[in-house]
RNA sequence: GCGGGAGUAGUGUAGUGGUUAUCACCGGGGCUUCCCAAGCCCCUAACCCGGGUUCGAAUCCCGGCUUCCGCACCA
C-alpha cells in the first residue's frame, strides 16, 4: 500500500497550508502534543460542515433518516457486535528487546492449532511451549491487552464497563426497533448517523488519515425481503474486483456482468461516488475495490472501499460493507429483544444490512489534495467547489481610502445578513487579498472600487479564472447570496 | 509498539560548545498604490519538554513527547 515519497509532496503541502491557513492543527501541541489527535481550526470547520451537508442532503434526497447516539457505550453492545473479542488483541512482550506480538500470530508461525488459543494467555505459557520471540529468540516477559477501543475508567455499576465506540453503527442497530416502528413497519429503512468513532491505534500518522478520534458518517441501509434498490446513472467509475483487474463500468452495467453482485451494493457506490465528486474529489483520484476474502471484517461477507490516491497512495475514505444479517442477529441474541420485521406475507424475518461508512476527516483531506494546484512563483488555489469553500465571498475595498473602506464595510454588513459565509479584508494591495482568498479557495471576490461611489456597482473575481465582472451590488443582496447570483455570472468574455 | 532520521517565530529554514540566534515568506503598522502576493520604512514572533556533562548547551549525553521513513497494526 505504502510506496515512494517525494520530498514535498501533495499531503506535505495540504498540512503546511492547512497549518498556517487555519484548517487544522496537531491537537495539545502546547503541551507536546498527542498523537492521533487533530484540532480544527475556523477554516476547517466550516470546509468540513460543507462536506458534512452535502452528505446529509444526499443522503436526505434518497430517502434516508438521522439520529444521533451516544459516544459512550456499555460493554453488552460491544460483546453482542463482536468487537470486544476482536478488539481485544493479547500480545506478547519480549524480555529481551520489548517487541510485542500478537499471541494469535505467535500461535499460527509455531504451527499451534488456534483454538487452544485460551491456554497460551501469559507468558509461562508461552515459554514453556518453547515459543520465542520471532526477532531475537528471547523468552517472553508479560502478556498485555492490546485494547483497540478506549475503555473508561467509570465502570457502569455491576455490568461491565463503559467504551468509547469505535464506530457509530452499533447505535444505529440497537435502534432498529424504534426505527421500524418511525417508519410504520415499512423496510427498507436509510438510517444514518453522524458522530465521532474512537479507535486507540497503535501508530497513527500522517494528519488526518489516521486519528485516534474521527468524524463518521455511517448510513445503515435495511433492506426489504423483495424490492429495494438499483442503481441508475450510466456514469463509469473505476472498479477494481476481487479478480485484481480494473474496470471502468458505471455500477448498472457492473451488476449485469456481476462484477457487483449485488444491486443494492452498487446503488450505494454510485451514491458514495456522486457525493465525493460533490466533494470536489476528482474522478481519476477515486476508485472502488473489492475487499479480498482474507480482509474483510468480521460482521462483512462483501465490501467495496471507496479509495482516493493521495501522495501516490490509496486510502479507503469510504468502505460500503454487506453487514448481512450479522448484527441485528447477534444483538437479537444478546439482548433477547425482537429484531426482526415482516413481510408481506406476515412472515418474520431478520433485515439484510449494506453500510456505506464515510470517513469525513479524510475526505476533506481528500477534497482539499484534490482541489489544489500553483500558479506562477507558489501560489496557491484550493478550486474547492463554491458550496464546499469555508466563505463563499470575500468583500474587499480596492483601496482603503476616499470611503472605499466604509463603503465595502456596509456591504459586507448588508451581506452577512443573506449569506453569513462571507468574510472581509482590507490589508495588503488587493493582490495580496486576492492571493489569501485562492489560498482558502474563496469563489468569489467582491471589490469596491472608484466607480462603486459613482453608480453602486462592483466587480466580482472569480477564483479559477481570475477574470472579473461586474454588477449591480444589489444582485448580490438577494436570497442566497452570491452563490445563487452567480448562476448568471458569465466569466468567459 | 520496534528500528532509524528529525524537532529553531504562524510557515519554511541557517546555525556542530561562547552569536544581540540567520534568512525568507506570512502576519501587523505606516507611506505609496484606481485590480492580481509591486515598492519603501518600521514592528511582532522561536531554540519540544525534563534531567545530566560543562565555567558556559539550540549545539554533547540520557529519558520523555512529537514528527517522518521502514516493519508491524488498521477489527
Amino acid at each position: 500500500m505504502f510506496s515512494l515519497k517525494s520530498t514535498k509532496d501533495e499531503l506535505d503541502r495540504i498540512v503546511e497550508l492547512a497549518k498556517r491557513r487555519g484548517f487544522f492543527w496537531p491537537s495539545f501541541s502546547v503541551y507536546g502534543g498527542v498523537s492521533g489527535f487533530y484540532d480544527y481550526g475556523p477554516l476547517g470547520v466550516l470546509l468540513r460542515d460543507n462536506i458534512i451537508k452535502i452528505w446529509k442532503e444526499k443522503i436526505l434526497s434518497i430517502g434516508g433518516i438521522f439520529i444521533d447516539t451516544p459516544n459512550i457505550s456499555p460493554e453488552e453492545v460491544f460483546q453482542a457486535s463482536g468487537h470486544l473479542e476482536r478488539f481485544y488483541d493479547l500480545a506478547a512482550v519480549c524480555a529481551s528487546c520489548g517487541s510485542k506480538f500478537k499471541v494469535e500470530t505467535l500461535l499460527q508461525d509455531n504451527g499451534i492449532d488456534e483454538s487452544r488459543y485460551g491456554e497460551f494467555t501469559t507468558a509461562e505459557s508461552l515459554n514453556e511451549n518453547n515459543i520465542r520471540c520471532p526477532r531475537c529468540g528471547s523468552k517472553f516477559r508479560e502478556t498485555t491487552n492490546l485494547s483497540l477501543m478506549f475503555e473508561l475508567l467509570s465502570r457502569y455499576g455491576d455490568r461491565g464497563n463503559l467504551y468509547l465506540r469505535p464506530e457509530t453503527a452499533q447505535g444505529v442497530f440497537v435502534n432498529f426497533r424504534n426505527l421500524l416502528n418511525f417508519n410504520r413497519d415499512k423496510l427498507p429503512i436509510i438510517a444514518a448517523q453522524l458522530g465521532k468513532g474512537f479507535r486507540n491505534e497503535i501508530a497513527p500518522r500522517q494528519a488526518l488519515l489516521r486519528l485516534r478520534e474521527f468524524y463518521m458518517g455511517e448510513v445503515e441501509v435495511y433492506l426489504s425481503n423483495d424490492q429495494n434498490f438499483q442503481p441508475e446513472s450510466k456514469m463509469k467509475l473505476k472498479l477494481l474486483p476481487r479478480d485484481g483487474v480494473t474496470r471502468f463500468l458505471s455500477p448498472a452495467s457492473a451488476v449485469q456482468q456481476k462484477i457487483i453482485r449485488d444491486p443494492n451494493m452498487a446503488y450505494f457506490i454510485e451514491i458514495v461516488y456522486q457525493i465525493l465528486l460533490d466533494v470536489g474529489i476528482s474522478p481519476e483520484r477515486i476508485r472502488f475495490r473489492q475487499h479480498r476474502e482474507d480482509e474483510l471484517s468480521h460482521y462483512s461477507s462483501d465490501c467495496w472501499d471507496a479509495e482516493v490516491t493521495i501522495s501516490g497512495e490509496w486510502v479507503e475514505v469510504v468502505g460500503v460493507a454487506d453487514r448481512g444479517t450479522y448484527d441485528l442477529t447477534r444483538h437479537q441474541k444478546y439482548s433477547g429483544f425482537d429484531l426482526t420485521s415482516k413481510d408481506r406475507q406476515g412472515k418474520k424475518f431478520i433485515p439484510r444490512v449494506i453500510e456505506p461508512s464515510f470517513g469525513f476527516d479524510r475526505i476533506l483531506l481528500a477534497s482539499m489534495i484534490s482541489s489544489y494546484s500553483e500558479r506562477k512563483k507558489g501560489y496557491k488555489v484550493l478550486s474547492l467547489p463554491k458550496r464546499v469553500s469555508p466563505y463563499s465571498a470575500a468583500i474587499l475595498p480596492l483601496l482603503r481610502k476616499d470611503g472605499l473602506r466604509e463603503w465595502a464595510l456596509n456591504l459586507y454588513s448588508k451581506y452577512k445578513r443573506v449569506d453569513p459565509y462571507a468574510t472581509f479584508d482590507e490589508s495588503g494591495s488587493i493582490g495580496r487579498r486576492y492571493a489569501r482568498q485562492d489560498e482558502i479557495g474563496t469563489p468569489y471576490c467582491v471589490t469596491v472600487d472608484y466607480d462603486t461611489l459613482n453608480n453602486g456597482t462592483v466587480t466580482v473575481r472569480d477564483r479559477d479564472s481570475t477574470k472579473q465582472i461586474r454588477i449591480k451590488s444589489e444582485i448580490l443582496l438577494r436570497d442566497g447570496g452570491i452563490l445563487t447570483a452567480s448562476k448568471e455570472f458569465d466569466f468567459t468574455g
